[in-house]
Order: C-alpha cells, then structure tokens, then sequence
DNA sequence: GCAAAAGTGTTACGCGTACACCCATGG
DNA sequence: CCATGGGTGTACGCGTAACACTTTTGC
C-alpha cells in the first residue's frame, strides 16, 4: 500500500500501479511497478482482473488492468522506498480505507488466491527457498482462514511430488527441529488436476 | 467472425470487437457489440483476459479487454448483418487462419470454458429455453472433446439440482421422444462446489 | 421387425476425512 | 521435567467411475 499525497483521495491507502509505457506490456509494466516498488523480482505474477467502471477515478475515465504477485517475505526490500514514498503493507483483514476501488481489486485477488490453493502450486511462491511442512501449511491457512489436519494436510501436500526434502533442519525454540523442504522446479507454474 | 476489409490483416477473419466509449463500462462495451453483431441479448458474458503485447496490432498500440459469451443458438439472429458485414461462425476445431492474436484468444476462451464446465453450470446457458439430457451431455462432450457414460453424466447433472422437467417431450426421428428440461434458475450464475 | 436414441442401477475403487499419541529440543 | 511444536498410521464413508440391457418410437 502506498498512501495517496494528493486529492482525489487524499491520506488514503491505495495498491501500487501506473500507466503502461507505449513500449512495455501490461505484464512487463506490471513487474516493473512491482519491483519500483518492493524490489522483488522473478517472482509469481498473473493477471486478475480489468477494472473499468466508468466512475472509478472521479477525475477522468481510468481503465486499469490489475495484477497480482506471490512474493516471498525475504523478497521484499520496501524499506529502501519507506523514506521517500510512504509504502506498507496491510494484513488481508484488517485493511484500512482504501482509495478509489482498490477495496475490491484486492478481495477479487485473495480470492483468486484461495481458489487456485484448492488446485494448484502456486502458494509455495510465498514460501522462501526452504521451508518446514509446518510453514506451508500456516501460509495455507492463513491465506484460505480455514484449519486442516496436520496428518491430512501433509500426506497431500507430499503426494503431490512437487516438493523434496533438503536435508537441512530448522531449530527454532524449545522443541524438535524441523525438516526443511524445498519445491522441486520452483519456476513451473505446477498445476494439477 | 468478422472478415476484415481493410489493412492490416485484409481479408482475414476478425473477432468483432470495438473500442470502449467514455460513457460505458467496459462490460457494457461487451455487450453492445454482442448484441449489434449477433443480436443476441441478456446472454451470459465474462471477462476473459487483456492482451497488451507491444505488436499485437501493427499500426499502433492497442490493448484489448477480451469478453465471451455463452449464446443459445435460437438467440442468434446474424442473418441480419449477413448483408452488409460479412460475419460467419467457425467450430473451435475449424478456425481459418485469424487476423492479430485472435487465435489466441480464443484459445484462452475455449480453455475457459472447458475448466467452468467441470465446476460451474454456466454451460446451460448454451442451451434453448427447453432441452433433452441428451442436449446436454452433447454440449459438455463437443465443448471438451471428452466422452462422458451417460448413466454417470446424469446422475451428476439432476443430482445438482439446477434443472427440473418442463412436463413436455421432444420427438425427433424414429426413436423413442426424450423429456424436456429447463433450468431452474435461468439468470444464475450457479456456480457449485 | 429393425434401426436409433432414451432411459435406467449396481458394484468397485480411490480419495478425502476423522482421529491421538510419541519424539526431539530448549530452558 | 516440562512446555512446545515436529512427526507419524489407520479406518471409514462418500463420491466418482465402470459397466449393459430394456423401452419407445418411425419407418
């Protein structure tokens, strides 16, 4: 979120974007806002949605092409932007007022998220380069706000043969270590179904 | 499609499209060109995608928010352009060759519509008012190019509970008449699971 | 009577779901 | 030794998939 300096809109939250240069595509000029912006990059981007009601921007006719991205947290370099620009991120349910439609731009994402958890890989692009079993299925709970079974949610996940163990271990307070896995090809976009 | 007249891509097929108007939402542009190319009306209609490569027209840059729909054949009336624009339907398999990404498009349409199928019921509404199981095991079949056991097929579909009988039967050549169906709720979406 | 599509049930298998206890570590 | 999260197997039920014969009609 970056917050708005000037009217319309003023003082209010809004998602990151900007015209497309008449040189770039709408998935190069959504990855360089992206990185403008974060510093991530070869991250997941997709296309959402094209809003385009006529009223969304009061000030003239705006047509905007949303993407979103799986980033990493380690990805993110925001505090180099935190001094100029005020940039900062907002917990999925506990946004504040948002500028112009961004409100739903950001629920049409999350849901677009949950679905494709049910039947893809794509989740894991959160993940950092090693991660626990445990760590991925916080982020699928987290994300989707719905509890699984440990022993269900982990037989599943292996089955899928997507992920393999990297040796390592990951030892963090008082209680056993944790294998640490990695994806096997983490640049498939590894659908199934 | 529409055969282009004009440079460039002169003489090859086009899908119809036109530019958004200031004072329209991009679906309602959607629906206008619908209705003024095929007439059809109050028919289902989804956003597909926007292209936004650099070239994808070579006079100058054009970024194209992509709709289908889903029209009963009954609701087609393109005789009425017949005369002065030159518009004919191609089955998905037929396709000539097509002018800009259009092939693309299409693809992507087709690839739309054949996940939906699996887990919505919006491919009813490519069907008349009344219709045989028959009808619709056909439209799933053609639609994904995948047989399907009938037994299984509608056991499936009347377990959705989205069709009901219309009391009436359709005889047509030397077998035994099929029962007609209609939807319950015509004008939802009725997306299931 | 024969060709052509409509209509109709049962069985088997696999997958998802429910469920509880021991293990390794740090403090 | 105790608190904390890591790690593991089985049983059941449901839903999907496989499968073949009778019925009704037009000619």
């Amino acid at each position: 979120m970056a917050c708005r300096a000037k009217d319309p809109f003023k003082d209010l939250w809004a998602l990151p974007g900007g015209f497309v240069g008449i040189e770039e595509s709408l998935e190069e000029c959504a990855n360089r806002k992206l990185t403008e912006k974060t510093g991530a990059q070869n991250v997941y981007l997709e296309q959402l949605y094209s809003f385009g009601a006529i009223n969304r921007d009061p000030r003239e006719r705006v047509i905007s092409v949303a993407y979103f991205s799986l980033v990493p947290f380690e990805k993110l370099t925001f505090e180099k932007q935190a001094a100029t620009e005020k940039t900062q991120w907002y917990a999925i349910h506990q946004l504040p007022t948002l500028a112009f439609d961004h409100r739903q731009i950001i629920r049409a994402a999350h849901h677009r998220l949950v679905a494709k958890l049910e039947y893809s890989t794509v989740g894991l692009s959160l993940l950092p380069d090693a991660f626990t079993l445990s760590h991925v299925q916080d982020m699928y709970e987290i994300v989707s706000g719905k509890a699984r079974d440990k022993r269900n949610f982990r037989k599943w996940l292996l089955g899928l043969n997507v992920i393999e163990e990297t040796g390592g271990m990951q030892s963090d307070g008082a209680h056993r270590p944790a294998k640490l896995y990695r994806r096997k090809n983490p640049n498939e976009t590894s659908l199934f179904r």
